[in-house]
DNA sequence: TATTGTTATACTCTATAACTATA
DNA sequence: TATAGTTATAGAGTATAACAATA
């Protein structure tokens, strides 16, 4: 009996986060922290309220990952030019090479995987994950709305 | 510019995480309980040395995991049968039934993540994602290696 | 009155190290 | 001497609730 796909695709999941976890190895980062980073660099200087939306997380959360990369240098907290309520944080220079160099090794992960899939196939195989992201995430949204429902009837 | 297919893949792994959540939310399990859950519907009773293998954790976190679940009801600690050092943790008749719910769930996510691609695709879908497991299990154990030379050479 | 961030508190997951009881 | 599990301790990630400053 061979794998069910769904299975291969939890391999796949499980397989992503160890190579994550060696990637940062010995930089001293967490995953939730290069997750910070990685969000600050695709969205430039935000504050925390907008970090604690993407990264979907309480806004208490982001002020503890915030500090530990204060502390660890990595992003600098600047204050907001209209809002006095608010801070920008931003990351710092070496971060940002850092994350720079974490982009590039990110595409080339993609690289050699869309090159472990025969040539013939990359085409369906890129259609055939896409439609299962899609479905997957209808999905999901469905059950987080059937939810909120129950809540507030 | 259409998503890399990596980025479609980490969508899938995160979506996965999110609809499990979902899965146990109101049974009072949490993700690293259902996965020692998990282990032992599949492999049977087991000794915790054995379940830190499985689940890649150490010793002392099986402790942690079967106190909880066995304070919940959802597992029992037996002796085991011939090495008075070691217990077999087997599930209770009602996480068993639990385990089986889940287990049809499993199967009826994954017809669902299959009927989402073209029925001419799926083959060919289903062999590019066992290449990029495959490929990335290489990579990943590849890496371990090189550590593991660096620690011992 | 609503929003931004922080302090206070607590729980889960995880790890390493030292220790006990058995092999 | 080595193995199975536990106690002790510690740190990261996460959450809710109460609060201060500002909008």
């Amino acid at each position: 009996m061979t794998p069910l796909l769904l299975d291969r695709l939890l391999q796949i999941a499980d397989l992503f986060q160890k190579d994550m976890a060696r990637a940062f190895e010995g930089t001293g980062l967490t995953p939730a922290r290069v997750h910070l980073l990685w969000m600050l660099q695709h969205a430039g200087p935000s504050t925390q309220q907008a970090l604690a939306q993407l990264l979907e997380v309480s806004p208490r959360n982001i002020t503890g990952l915030v500090d530990a990369l204060e502390g660890s240098g990595h992003v600098r907290r600047t204050p907001h030019p209209t809002d006095r309520r608010a801070v920008l944080v931003e990351l710092t220079a070496d971060a940002a090479r850092t994350m720079t160099r974490m982009q590039q090794e990110h595409d080339e992960l993609n690289a050699t995987l869309v090159a472990a899939v025969a040539p013939a196939d990359r085409d369906t195989v890129e259609r055939g994950v896409t439609a299962i992201a899609t479905h997957l995430q209808a999905l999901v949204a469905d059950a987080a709305a059937t939810a909120s429902e129950k809540t507030a009837p």
